[in-house]
DNA sequence: TGCACTTTGGCAACAGCGTTGCTTAAGTGG
DNA sequence: CCACTTAAGCAACGCTGTTGCCAAAGTGCA
């Protein structure tokens, strides 16, 4: 019954016109349902949960789990796994999701490089492959060198069942309709309407987003408890990837996480985008100057902005800048933030710790997999809602 | 039939331990469509807005729409009103929120005033009532001031149905709670369940919440169609409350919108939070040497930072200051802040709009009023998810 | 005036959802 | 070996939105 379901998440494939609030039905409410419950088997991880358990977790009832769980495992995404003890009656089976059953790709393309990578339902990464790529050369060559590059990862795992490929890309983008805007130095793919063409030319669903917002993304996936976070990323620029409630923070025109060219120091220097006194600027020129020490304080000078305007629980810091001395930079910024937050701190002078980013250089290209996976798991806030980048 | 429902939105009353994600079930999902419908019928206003309509809107079928509206009919909720035009058929009948169905009582205790306001359906005042107050004083005094004044405005209305209260404060404090943190310069409140004493002195349910955040949450109710903002409150302090895809952010702590001491002048001068160089000593230097208008620019360059950081739609200016000279802190703010955008727009360069808020000196308190009325509309982004203060 | 047509909205039957009551399965412990 | 406990499935159920059909209420033309 189940298995000619197109989705197994029951959401709509394409939402139509947005709606200011759209009502549900059934099948929404059923898909709604699997979803969180793969969302639990997937934060289970290979320990796997009992039903029962799942049902404490949702807030449905153990036959509603029975019932639930018995289509996802029709449907080859969750499996029995062993027993727990018994606690003086019947032992609790372990479910536990089948990593293998599906699979997407991620493709982080970078303006000198680009990473591909093949993850399983779990998230993991099942092939990477990585090569150069001049992202200023054209359209064509481009798509054609991503198609490849798909293509050796897609064999790596023959029978893999791909549901899609979530694409990460530099620069301002309109993650809605998948048109890229004004890339930073690459004027030639301003409009440039990404996802469909990468779409037709891998014949799979396509999910665009920015390269933080995708690392974000993914990082969000290892944090339990739809936590909040900034993503600060020190590469060639400073940009940031914001989840708040557990999920990426967009904005209104995907605009969003412009952390590197908020203003530290009125009429300070110049920066390159023609205002003074930017962060990127700031920190630019300290680790050019080779002095990260001063980068990280005014890193951590503008953490503190964002930390007490948002709210976040902590804060994470990745690029190439922070990966090749990681120590010095969450030392330096955790210092300054610590610093900031605590002279304010009338008593309450709650710490917001700082940490390098998990995944080092493949955790964008993860992260743009994990945007396809997502539209199968429940999102932890906003069930209906859905994430933003619908499939 | 469903007059004996306790809540008409088919949420649970209170919603237990915080779960990951929840599951829903058929009460949910009625729920869930009757706040849908009703806050269509709200967005609507006295224009009335027919069945089929109400069907496309919502993406439910006519005969659901037809099913849903007869039990808020029932209710009392909504109401026929009235026939459109014929199109070459039967005319489609309109249906209106019937706004004194339900009402709610609205709280703002600020420093050195109180106001007390009891709102219809639709969020329009019923009744006010300004009074000085001391929030200073112990909190017998205050809670009895208050529990007077909200029994005034009750009065007014004598048969309004009152479904809560929403209060709103000064300072940091956990909304999911109801505990007051800290309320600066009056450390008698420290860690007082301000919202569990109110609940008792009234006898109703209340919610909590931060001053910036309340208004925030009625100016975003003026706004169809979802849309975010930043509220920047400009008054003995500068503080600000986020709308985020219609929604108010408050932060893992209910400690976001903390805009005033972001810093923007690197070891610039002390401000009296420890720091160097806040946004809020600078622009309240700048007001107090009788300069608004550079005021009004460091505003600007903040506004820019937090625009930039979330990608809002516009901003909004309010609080005594502003509202003493608005035209001046609107026009410089705007200035200063396009300056900053169309500096950066390589292209792009898209403007965003400032504004007074609406509401005048009202406007806290008729937000507060409009969290209690949140309960029973569809939010307008994550449905099941609902607004966060939970009654 | 009357008839054809269009559109709205209610009625009734229906499929599908989670829920409830009960039964069976599968252990522990005396 | 039996009483007890806990887990999970089966069947009936109530309730949801959906579908097919029909009455109501207009318009427009003959």
């Amino acid at each position: 019954m189940s298995s000619e379901n197109p989705p197994p998440s029951g959401r709509p494939v394409s939402d139509g016109p947005a709606r200011y609030a759209s009502g549900a039905n059934l099948p929404l409410l059923r898909g709604h349902n699997a979803a969180v419950l793969l969302e639990l088997l997937r934060a289970a991880g290979e320990g796997g949960v009992s039903r029962l358990e799942l049902a404490e977790r949702s807030g449905l009832t153990p036959q509603a789990v029975s019932k639930i769980t018995a289509r996802l495992r029709e449907d080859g995404l969750a499996a029995e796994a062993g027993r727990r003890a018994s606690t003086g009656g019947k032992p609790r089976t372990v479910l536990r999701l089948v990593p293998g059953a599906r699979h997407a790709i991620g493709l982080h393309l970078d303006r000198d490089e680009s990473v591909t990578v093949l993850a399983d339902l779990a998230g993991e990464p099942v092939a990477v492959r990585r090569a150069p790529l001049d992202l200023g050369a054209g359209a064509p060559e481009v798509l054609a060198a991503a198609a490849a590059q798909v293509a050796e990862v897609r064999a790596a795992a023959p029978e893999a069942q791909v549901i899609g490929a979530g694409v990460a890309c530099p620069g301002p983008l309109d993650h809605r309709t998948g048109v890229l805007h004004r890339v930073t130095g690459l004027p030639q793919w301003d409009g440039y309407p990404l996802r469909a063409a990468l779409a037709e030319q891998l014949g799979l669903p396509v999910v665009l987003d920015k390269d933080t917002n995708a690392a974000a993304h993914g990082l969000a996936q290892h944090a339990r408890g739809a936590g909040s976070f900034g993503y600060l990323h020190l590469g060639t620029g400073l940009g940031a990837g914001l989840v708040l409630g557990g999920a990426v923070h967009r904005g209104a025109r995907t605009g969003a996480g412009e952390f590197g060219h908020q203003v530290v120091q009125l009429d300070g220097p110049p920066c390159g985008c023609g205002k003074r006194g930017c962060i990127e600027a700031l920190c630019l020129a300290a680790v050019a100057a080779g002095d990260p020490a001063e980068a990280a304080r005014v890193l951590g000078v503008g953490a503190a902005n964002l930390v007490e305007l948002l709210d976040v629980d902590r804060v994470l810091l990745g690029g190439r800048t922070v990966l090749g001395d990681p120590d010095t930079y969450v030392r330096g910024v955790a210092a300054s933030l610590d610093g900031q937050l605590r002279a304010r701190g009338s008593g309450g002078a709650r710490s917001v710790p700082v940490m390098a980013a998990p995944g080092g250089p493949d955790a964008v290209a993860l992260g743009a997999a994990h945007l396809v996976l997502a539209s199968l798991f429940g999102a932890p806030q906003g069930p209906f809602a859905g994430p933003p980048p619908v499939i």
